[in-house]
DNA sequence: CGTTGGATTGGCT
DNA sequence: GCCAATCCAACGC
């Protein structure tokens, strides 16, 4: 598939709520410490606003959310439940904390170190969900505020943007605030979105 | 300082 | 459907 140019910085630099439609069908490219190189093609984003009830950024600035409220275009990895990653895309302007969680993608290239990442074979469950698509791509801590429009080892590209008619709005997973704000975009009958558990609340 | 619960996942009933 | 795993940020005292 066309895999195109990296995406550049005015991309980023819009509400959550556009990024995350315009993610779907884009490459995100990982090279490993090693030097092999990951590809996936991402099929399901969510949005999480300023001042937005669900989002990590809505109590302000901490040391933990401070990639959210930095330049747009920079990765906010997160440590959660005691043992995941999850990977967001920061978007808006400088000082907005708002961002886009990529949850699910479609393996294109590296799909034998992902399976050793993951313990699994299965294709359809490497990058099926947030935590699994960083532990099969190896994100954590390390690339928390990475640089995705100059960065050499975590980036993106234009990838074949999905068309719109192909995109389904849905409530967000896992959030038990703001469960009526319809900002999670996933490819239609796409075979590589998450499971996504609903949300209770 | 102690408590709480989380933008999840995998395993079991 | 239910629950444990396992850390730690955020918040209240």
């Amino acid at each position: 598939m066309r895999l195109g140019r990296r995406l550049p910085r005015a991309f980023f630099e819009r509400p959550a709520t556009e990024v995350a439609p315009d993610l779907l069908g884009r490459v995100l490219l990982r090279r490993l410490p090693g030097g092999e190189r990951l590809a996936g093609r991402i099929v399901e984003a969510e949005a999480y606003m300023d001042r937005d009830p669900a989002s990590h950024s809505f109590r302000g600035r901490t040391p933990r959310n401070d990639v959210m409220f930095g330049p747009p275009g920079r990765l906010y990895v997160y440590f959660t439940y005691g043992m995941h990653f999850c990977m967001n895309v920061v978007t808006g302007r400088e000082g907005e904390g708002s961002a886009v969680l990529l949850r699910a993608a479609e393996p294109l290239v590296g799909f034998t170190a992902m399976a050793a990442r993951r313990g699994t074979d299965d294709v359809r469950r490497l990058c099926a969900g947030p935590a699994r698509w960083t532990q099969a791509f190896g994100i954590g801590r390390p690339q928390n505020g990475a640089d995705l429009v100059r960065g050499r080892d975590v980036y993106l590209l234009e990838g074949e943007p999905a068309p719109r008619s192909r995109i389904v709005r849905t409530t967000r997973v896992g959030v038990n605030v703001a469960i009526d704000r319809p900002w999670r975009f996933v490819i239609r009958d796409d075979p590589f979105v998450s499971p996504g558990r609903p949300a209770g609340g």
